[in-house]
Parts: structure tokens; sequence; C-alpha cells
DNA sequence: GAGCAATAATTGGTGACGTCAATAGTTGTT
DNA sequence: AACAACTATTGACGTCACCAATTATTGCTC
């Protein structure tokens, strides 16, 4: 009979539980989730995006972008603008107080990757990303 | 400004809803989700163990115990019996039928980590499985 | 150019889940 | 004998993933 971490599948859900509470814990004193979070970090990378694009990017519902995009804009963080070319769609961009705001968490987030990855050396942690970005190429966007 | 998946607690949690997503996927038709699973695994390495145990070592809150072992003694899986020396506990022990349905299931396991684990080579998952050990044993049971 | 399938955002509902508070029964201690 | 600590249990609340339906808009097609 297999152990109980025999399995690299439940290993990875277990950890990845974790490591979302640690994130939600060092969030919650802005006021956001880890969902907020990984939209910010998404927008900081493309210069304004549709909805569509971020539910297809982050894995979220396109139902789950309302609300979250909902919130970024009653922070401030980011807000809604009309596509040019088609009124169905909105573009949503970052504003200059989501930029400061990531600039400011930057730090703590790699604070919240390190008591995550405590017992890893460097080498570890960095063999530990590449294997996961292999996987999560493979369906992740 | 770093990437999406620049930061590996965040593809952490990723990998690990897709992951669970699998295993729920698969369990389904057994009546079972991954918590379910999670109890049986555990209860056939320890030859009967207290909710309490249970709660502690899988990092379910003992609430949900209650119900997760309601579940399984309902399907015949497992079972709770007195704990001759404190009549508070309940002492759970996996049945016949429960250690079948492990052996019956471990192959169709198997297959959905391969599933998620698909573009690694066995070097690869290897190296993975032995990484997130040492995370999970930092904290994890 | 009128009708129609497809699409973007939105709303609503359902079930699983993590978390916390409270309770009943039991144990150990003082 | 009284009281703090502990086990299992119940109940409540908020978050989240998932799915169906709706509205406004677009592009296709006949």
């Amino acid at each position: 009979m297999r152990g109980l971490h025999a399995d690299t599948g439940y290993l990875l859900y277990r950890l990845g539980l974790r490591s979302g509470q640690l994130f939600n814990a060092f969030l919650q004193e802005s006021g956001l989730r880890l969902r907020h979070y990984a939209v910010l970090r998404f927008l900081a990378t493309t210069e304004g995006s549709l909805q569509r694009e971020l539910s297809a990017r982050l894995g979220y519902d396109p139902s789950a972008i309302v609300g979250l995009v909902d919130d970024l804009e009653k922070l401030g963080f980011a807000e809604r603008r009309p596509a040019p070319d088609d009124r169905r769609s909105r573009i949503v961009v970052l504003t200059e107080n989501g930029r400061a705001f990531l600039r400011d968490t930057d730090e703590a987030g790699r604070r919240v990757t390190n008591e995550l990855l405590g017992p890893l050396d460097p080498a570890g942690r960095e063999a530990l990303h590449a294997l996961l970005l292999r996987i999560a190429e493979d369906g992740l966007s």
C-alpha cells in the first residue's frame, strides 16, 4: 500500500492549498485576495486586457472576473475602458495606483514565497520552479 | 515587474488546484471526493486512528472529519470503534471493503498523476516529487 | 439587409470547502 | 468536589469553482 505522500499529484494539491493560504494571509491587510493579486500581476504584463482574456489566461470563470475587476476598480487599482472596436468588450487597465501597489507589495510577496520554500536551497528552488513551469505550460497559460 | 508565473508560490497554487480537480474527476464515479480518498489512504498506514489524529495529520478541520468519516462509514469503507481508554475518542479503522477499494483504484490514481505530470520525463517526476516532499515535511504531516 | 449564430460581460444558483464559535460528554487535576 | 482541558459534534459564514441563462453586440449568410 502506498503511503500518504507517495503520490505527487496529492502532494501538489496539499502544497497548493498551503501556498494559497499563505498568500491570502499576506494580502489580507490590503483587502485583496490571491485572485485579485493574480489579475493585477497579469495586467502589469499586458497594457490592457479584455475580461475574456483575463478569464482565459488566469483560468478563472468569466463570471468570477466580473467581481474581481469590480473590486479592483473600487480600490482604484484598475479601471474598465470601452474597447474602441467592439462595444461588447471592456478593456481593463492597471492604474497608476495599481502599479504602485504592486511595487509596494512585491517584496512582501517574496517573503511569503521564502516562507513556503523554507527548506529548499536556491538551487532546489530554481529546479522546482523550472519543473512546475514545464507542467504549467501544458494547459495553463 | 515580475511576470505572472515568475512566482513559485503562485505556480504551486495554480497547479494544486488543477491537481485537485483531476483527482476529484477521477473519484467522482466512486461517489467519493479527494478528501475521502486522503482519509482512506491515511487509514491504510495506521491500523486505526483517532479523529483528532486524522484532523492533525491531514490538515482538515475536526468538524470536516466528522462528515468525511460519516460518508466512509455509509459506504462501508471505514468504521468508528470506541476507544478502550478514553470514551471521548473514536478509533476510525479501515474495513476490508475500504482496503479493497484502495487496491482497485490505485492504478486509476496513477493514471491521473500521469496526466498531470504529462510533460515530465521519469527523472523530472522523481526530482519534482523529492522537492515537494522536502517542502511538505516542513509543516505538513 | 434581414435573420441568425456566435461572442463579451453579466447575473444567479449550487455545491464543495476552509474557518470559526459553541456545545455535550468525558477526563485529569487540584 | 470543582474546574480546566480535551474529543467529537453541530451550526454558521464567506470564498470559490462550476454551470446555466440573459443582455447587448457583432459577424456571417442567404
